[in-house]
DNA sequence: CAGAAAACATCATCGAATGCAAAAATTCAA
DNA sequence: TTGAATTTTTGCATTCGATGATGTTTTCTG
């Protein structure tokens, strides 16, 4: 249908905006399990019933732009630079899902994740999120390189730069450590990744 | 306390296998999300109140056996042979995840598998418990290794891994391939990620 | 056997989620 | 502009998972 003209659809980015928002200032406030429906459907002024024409549940408020975000590197993995590495591309795969051209995503970041960190209903949907883009982004990646990946391969390829990437990431933060050298933890995870588990013990390889 | 004797524990340990087998026939025959608490507090003839004192929710039950499986794990990361690589032993760390000595556990295997790929939470609640897992054992390795990996090498590594082996699994299974061959997918893929995803495709090119 | 401790049941309550039918808002065509 | 047609919203009822409080039964210890 159509796509922004209409006020019936502006209105309902308004109000999923507002869901959003609404939510997000309540989950930081008073937390995301003290927070009930009931009154995040009253900050964006309107029934507890149609909350649920917008999300499916209080959990997917906070990953609101996962759908966008899964999109945009599909798209990426769908345009495959000429000449590209299947390990160059999934390394700029990686390098992408730093950037944020979103303003509510941007803005809401820093809580987001403090949230998905600290409540275990949302630890576990973020997981389930992201497996299922890991699936989504391996198929993709079969397609773009039908001549040297079977699926498998694929899976397996895809699985270890997230698994590692995701993993290297949280270690890093867990320990306390600023958003730059989490990022840090990533890259050179997937660089160990990208030149093989075996060269951890030795001298580390030229970077890229 | 006293690990086993006492008609206390035994009670215990049999009113929650039997809860573990009644839930596992409930879902099996009329799904998960078919059956409620009260059927399967009913079905071992306890309480409904009484099944928390045993799971902290439905879901748990699938997984009764988790914690008993990563503490194998961990000991074998922690009791690491002579001269054994951080490659070698995490390839065996995910041969030894194909065995199974419990009966319970080996018995429902093939109905838990099912209900995993087939039911969203419990797909979510799987994930989840594989990702404290893999913290856990990215922490044991880490000690395991002290000269040779810091924590975030360690949690590459790990998450590589399993990562790898996690994805290559579900997608040949979701192919409707037979177990057999998913095992052979999840060695396949250890093998990629131990020798480096460089490998893949391009039998002989220069490392990056 | 008596007292302590653990396990359990009963009762009550809260919140998430869903189905249903009525009401309101929006679109579109005449 | 008016009046259907369609979409969206809402209120109500209900089901179910989960938790708390409290008293009772069962098991353990001495």
């Amino acid at each position: 249908m159509m796509d922004d003209a209409g006020l019936r659809a502006r209105k309902k980015a308004k109000t999923r905006r507002a869901l959003v928002e609404g939510a997000m200032r309540l989950f930081a406030e008073k937390g995301f399990e003290q927070t009930t429906l009931a009154e995040i459907a009253a900050s964006a002024e309107v029934s507890t019933r149609t909350f649920f024409s917008y999300f499916a549940g209080k959990e997917e408020v906070v990953f609101f732009d996962a759908e966008e975000r899964l999109d945009r590197t599909l798209a990426i993995v769908g345009h495959r630079r000429e000449g590209e590495s299947v390990t160059q591309l999934l390394l700029r795969v990686v390098e992408a899902g730093a950037t944020w051209d979103d303003d509510l995503a941007t803005r809401l970041a820093a809580e987001r994740f403090r949230l998905v960190m600290t409540v275990p209903a949302l630890q576990a949907r973020a997981l389930h999120l992201l497996f299922d883009s890991q699936r989504r982004v391996a198929e993709a990646l079969c397609a773009a390189y039908p001549d040297e990946l079977d699926s498998v391969s694929a899976a397996a390829a895809v699985g270890a730069m997230v698994g590692a990437a995701k993993l290297a990431a949280v270690m890093s933060l867990a320990k306390g450590e600023p958003y730059e050298a989490a990022w840090k933890a990533v890259r050179k995870a997937a660089q160990v990744v990208a030149s093989g588990l075996d060269s951890l013990g030795r001298p580390a390889r030229q970077p890229v």
